[in-house]
RNA sequence: UCCCUAGUAGCUCAGUUGGUUAGAGCGGCGGACUGUUAAUCCGUAGGUCGUAGGUUCAAGUCCUACCUGGGGAGCCA
């Protein structure tokens, strides 16, 4: 008889059918004459009650369900005797699967801390808390595609592997198959990486955006969506030295179009989450309720479903980085000089004075735009003011920058020259400059932060509990 | 990488100004009881106190280094 996935069953359309569920125990309350197994098979946040007459079985089969062991249970569904679930398993034929010894296995019924859990990041799906926020993960990702491939955007596969090292976002990891031991040397004693794989050095890409734009540049509207490193010695919960990005990049969109879209684009992602994933919400939303409880009334962050509504539901403010200085610089904080460091045109604005921005000025999601040309990369659109760039990030309360983008310089001189200014192997980028040189057109694109994104929607806190298995600074577990 | 902080039983933590045989709750195991809801009740086992040095008559407790986690900062998505 074929299987029957728990949420189907829990749907409560096969009442008094006969069923096959398969899953695994989460907590099995035992008694002289019937056993309450809680069965869980990953479908859904809910576990399916199953009812067993101590009677009918071994006691041999009953001492092995235990917490963590996987059952396959062949039963009827009835209506159930207690309250606290509407259907319940009548087990007729219960077959174990696979143990699980009780004083082996880790996850126990109880509450285990995230740090705990993170440390058994392969049996943390198992628990309540992860695998809502791991079937949120899997809705977000369908709902990027759903969204792009709507409106009509390409998906590209930009490549991991990349020779230039020019996209100055960050330090790369190193990509070789020569001997670290015995390298092969060239006459002045450097290593020779004309013997390497690819004939010259080569790292995990920062990001796929300069290959995106020559993709953008003839198919109009493309977007990447996959994995990005980054090997900064980053030790905060809101960077792994592996994570997804999305990257869409678009033909003939200014900056302002590409601030529409980024914001249509995350509304469509939350709206998506609020009606298909609403059972996971509100299992973590509760979770965070719980976890906030002790917490003084005004440190209580917004319930987690209240949160993701009024952003779908309001616009995100739009200000030029010159205003917020102006606003920063009339703040009571920066009055009673509670800022941690200086406000001043200028200056790159500090996680401080964005979080003022974001929670405490507007109280609500911030897009800045037009930053200093000294503080932002090559690319970016050149202003006329000559002073700013068509930059453009886009900040979250509790998380920060989630998305960071521009309209793209596509002067091909104005490009070069700034490359220059900034050291830029203007040689080495041929290719990239090409799109300049030929039919060069006005072009717009941003990247976001999967990860950072997920946190939002799901309320966690650490960005290591987002993924399935980190890369952080020393932690390559798994 | 910098600042702060923590590392004691499987998990979460307590351990007083350094002073005999290191405690609790949960979990495990044994039993009792019950259409139960992370059940309840009784009993029981379980710890080279992160690692390596040092101070001291005496170190879980003080000092140093290192490792790992957490909070904050920088870098950024």
């Amino acid at each position: 008889m074929k299987r029957t996935k728990i949420k189907d069953i829990l749907l409560g359309e096969k009442a008094n059918d006969t069923v096959v569920a398969k899953g695994w125990v989460r907590t099995k309350r035992g008694s002289k004459n019937v056993y309450f197994i809680a069965l869980n098979d990953g479908s859904t946040i809910h576990n399916l009650q199953v009812v067993a007459d101590v009677n009918n079985f071994d006691e041999s089969l009953l001492r092995e369900i235990n917490t963590g062991a996987a059952l396959s249970i062949t039963g009827r569904l009835t209506e159930s005797a207690g309250s606290g679930q509407n259907i319940e398993l009548i087990a007729a034929q219960i077959e174990l699967l696979g143990a699980a010894d009780p004083e082996q296995y880790p996850i126990q019924p109880k509450k285990h801390s995230l740090e705990f859990l993170r440390e058994n990041a392969h049996l943390r799906f198992r628990t309540n808390t992860f695998s809502a926020i791991f079937r949120i993960r899997h809705a977000m990702a369908f709902a990027i595609h759903k969204y792009f491939n709507g409106k009509g955007f390409n998906y590209l596969h930009t490549p991991i592997i990349t020779a230039s090292d020019a996209e100055g976002a960050g330090q790369m990891f190193r990509v070789s198959t020569l001997d670290p031991k015995n390298p092969p040397l060239t006459e002045t004693g450097e290593i020779d990486y004309s013997q390497d794989f690819f004939g010259k050095p080569t790292n995990l890409t920062v990001s796929g955006q300069l290959e995106g734009e020559l993709g953008a540049m003839a198919l109009g509207e493309i977007y990447t969506f996959g994995p990005t490193f980054r090997a900064e010695n980053s030790n905060t919960a809101r960077h792994l030295a592996e994570f997804w990005m999305i990257e869409p990049e678009m033909a003939f969109y200014d900056l302002k179009d590409n601030m529409d879209l980024a914001e249509e684009f995350l509304k469509s992602l939350i709206q998506y989450a609020l009606e298909n994933c609403m059972d996971d919400l509100q299992f973590l939303a509760s979770r965070l309720q719980q976890e906030e409880k002790d917490k003084p009334a005004d440190q209580r962050s917004m319930d987690l479903i209240e949160k993701l509504k009024f952003v779908l539901e309001n616009d995100f403010i739009r200000i030029t980085y010159t205003e917020a200085i102006e606003i920063l610089k009339n703040s009571t904080p920066y009055k009673k000089k509670k800022f941690q460091f200086p406000v001043e045109w200028g200056i790159d604005l500090q996680s401080e004075h964005e979080r003022y921005l974001v929670e405490k000025h507007f109280k609500c999601p911030v897009i800045l735009i037009n930053y200093p040309k000294e503080i932002k990369a090559f690319y970016m659109k050149q202003n006329d003011d000559g002073k700013t760039v068509g930059a453009m990030d886009v900040l979250f309360p509790q998380i920060g920058e989630i998305i960071g983008g521009s309209q793209r310089e596509e002067n091909l001189e104005k490009l070069e020259t700034r490359m220059r200014e900034m050291n830029i192997p203007v040689e080495e980028m041929w290719w990239y400059l090409d799109t300049r040189r030929f039919g060069s057109v006005v072009h717009s694109g941003f990247g976001l932060g999967f990860e950072r994104f997920i946190l939002f929607v799901t309320g966690m806190g650490n960005i290591r509990d987002v993924i399935p298995f980190a890369r952080t600074p020393k932690n390559a577990e798994f």
